[in-house]
DNA sequence: TAATTATTTAAGCAAATACTTAAATACAAT
DNA sequence: ATTGTATTTAAGTATTTGCTTAAATAATTA
């Protein structure tokens, strides 16, 4: 693309950032998807609730979102895509808790969520 | 919207997870933002960027990323809109930098991506 | 002052997102 | 077997997103 013209530009720093993110870019690429995911209100709710009830069913979550029930499925089965989430069917009732292994990025964050000074964005 | 009929639906939970939901109500709106904004390949990967290199033009990371300067703009300036970072004009460059008050979350899941395992997204 | 460089802004558009409602599936209970 | 409950899937749609190209701003240089 070669944009930048000013003569003080560092062609070599330039140099450096690209195979810098070259070698990063696919650990970048998962952590943004986990973060997209995440990074929606209603999913984050439903994250958050995970990691204090241990388990919930889709039939819960609608209940305390107050939000329908395919509206919910439709969230977890894009957490569960990424396996950030499982599920566990007794009878009926599938209960869906927190895959520590990779919500742990995930949990980090909400962990001191309801104390948290960190969280300063506007 | 009392989705639940199950008989051995906690009640009682339930409405204690309303209650709980409502009170991280705006953090976590907070949080998810952050998360969203951060949860855009590129946009973290500028992230990343200003985080190794403390400060960048459009025109830098234009090069860097491979992608054109309007499209490098727009994604500063939603960053620059809740404060993730800041600017600093010089001549007739500006340079972007982390506004390390509000990017803190973020840094923290930048700064051991490189070895990182926690993230361990499909 | 005119041309050049760095950046932003604006308009347009294709793709992705998040919901809705209706139908399908699976299990349980009568 | 039939009805009811829990859930998913599918189709439709309005909104948002992230780019593109072109034009507007602003600062520098000739």
């Amino acid at each position: 693309m070669e944009s930048c013209i000013r003569e003080y530009a560092d062609i070599d720093q330039l140099r450096q950032c690209k195979a810098n993110i070259e070698e990063v870019q696919t650990a970048i690429q998962k952590l943004s998807k986990a973060l997209n995911l995440a990074g929606n209100e209603v999913r984050l709710k439903i994250l958050y609730l995970l990691n204090t009830e241990k388990a919930m069913c889709p039939c819960d979550l609608s209940d305390v979102l107050e939000m329908t029930v395919p509206a919910i499925s439709q969230h977890l089965r894009k957490l569960k895509d990424v396996d950030i989430i499982r599920s566990e069917k007794k009878g009926q009732t599938i209960f869906y808790s927190l895959n520590n292994d990779a919500a742990q990025v995930i949990i980090s964050l909400l962990g001191n969520i309801s104390t948290n000074e960190a969280v300063l964005i506007k």
